[in-house]
DNA sequence: TCGCCTCGTCAAACCAGGTTTAAGCGCGAC
DNA sequence: GTCGCGCTTAAACCTGGTTTGACGAGGCGA
């Protein structure tokens, strides 16, 4: 069985070995892929949410408003994420869910976990062990949140999402592909759009990034890392402790 | 065999029916129990961790500290929460794990999760799904750091609290012990202790809570869930999907 | 092709929520 | 008794938010 038959297969394989009954499994969960245009809400909060996605191409975003229209962005996915994964314990989605620019979905039905979780204690393990890395990351988030400045917040946003991009494209150097309005940024790092442009051209002039359009480059990774105190959760997982099957 | 034996069959079976072969498997894997006094680091951050813990007495929470010395308090535990589950995916420790007051803890060591996990698909999936409500409870926070005033913070921090106390309290009114200071309030908040004092002085004369030594009393709940756009969710996991066995 | 509209970015003036620092007070521990 | 800790209060300060508006680029219809 090739393994580009099926996203899920192609994600989870960068953590363990799958051997072929793995494979077989989880091709048979896939549904065929699906296409969405660019800044479209795929699901709303209080949705009854019935699929996980595989992000096979494309950035989108999750949110929560406030009842005022206060909003805050919880969650920027990148090809190779797993979307919904926060909503299988709750039935109703808490976020909503919107595409940055045309993507490609693989839709798995949620239901499907439970095969995996009778047929794979190794599986389930691997599952288990995303979720609770994504957990890290929010805690990153929030520590950023709760104690940093802006400039801090925003190179820590930096440094984040280079590290995930370096995990499914190692020729990542230190130029990405930002394509968040600045108003998302500041939706997702808690500051106004105003203030995010006036701290990105801060940075500039201080020689901490430089920018092109869409493309922004960093300049002084090392001493961004030292001032955020940042730490890549996604290089090193545990997989020790999984059981064999 | 009785419940009472294992701390850990007791917190899990306020999710699901355990049969007799889950409660001896659960039994076998747990340590026996330990105490700690107040204010005291039980683990510290990037420590290799091996043992997850309930939580049988007493408050604890988890935190990070910047380099500068800025500290961000991340989890407050209460009698029954599990300990170390974010740490599971990665080895060593990402948060240091202090006593608020004299605690009592049922070590039990995180290698044993293996053997849940080939034994019980049912337990396996409790166990995630309490991972990806924890992480549904961060993402709340995070909205609350990001988008909320001082006030509304302070609001949504009581009610979690008091939501979370009362899912092992039935009893629980509208008054909750509070064994922090003002100043780790506003290390979970983002605030300065000053500003804490003051916020919630402003609260109790404008007769949202009442305050009398440790304890607070909330008295405009449905105000503040409303202001907070507060959602519960403790009460309400989906264990449909769930494996039987 | 022109002109119009929208959206994103940037600028400037003004404002407010939260911080910093410091001092006084009450209370429990030693 | 006094030492230390936590809470309160006050004053100066500042980071970051709000508001408004200008400018430029891209999309689109006439």
């Amino acid at each position: 069985m090739p393994d580009r038959a099926s996203c899920l297969i192609d994600k989870l394989s960068h953590y363990i070995h799958l051997d072929d009954s793995h494979k077989q499994h989880l091709a048979s969960i896939e549904k065929s892929e699906r296409s969405y245009p660019a800044s479209t809400e795929i699901h709303q909060v209080g949705d009854l949410t019935r699929d996980l996605y595989v992000v096979k191409s494309g950035w989108l975003f999750s949110y929560t408003d406030l009842p005022d229209g206060r909003r805050q962005i919880v969650k920027i996915h990148h090809p190779g994420d797993i979307l919904g994964f926060p909503d299988v314990a709750l039935r109703h989605s808490t976020t909503t869910l919107r595409t940055v620019e045309a993507v490609c979905l693989c839709p798995f039905p949620k239901t499907s976990l439970d095969v995996i979780f009778r047929e794979s204690p190794r599986l389930s393990a691997l599952i288990l062990s995303i979720a609770l890395r994504d957990q890290v990351v929010f805690i990153d988030v929030l520590r950023a949140m709760g104690r940093m400045n802006a400039q801090e917040r925003i190179g820590y946003m930096l440094l984040d999402l280079i590290a995930r991009l370096r995990i499914t494209n190692s020729k990542m150097t230190d130029t990405i592909r930002l394509p968040l309005t600045q108003g998302q940024i500041g939706d997702y790092l808690g500051l106004t759009n105003v203030y995010v442009s006036r701290t990105l051209l801060r940075m500039e002039e201080d020689g901490y990034i430089r920018r092109d359009g869409n493309h922004v480059q960093i300049l002084r990774e090392d001493e961004m890392i030292a001032a955020t105190d940042f730490h890549d959760r996604y290089a090193d997982m545990d997989v020790s402790w999984f059981p064999e099957h």
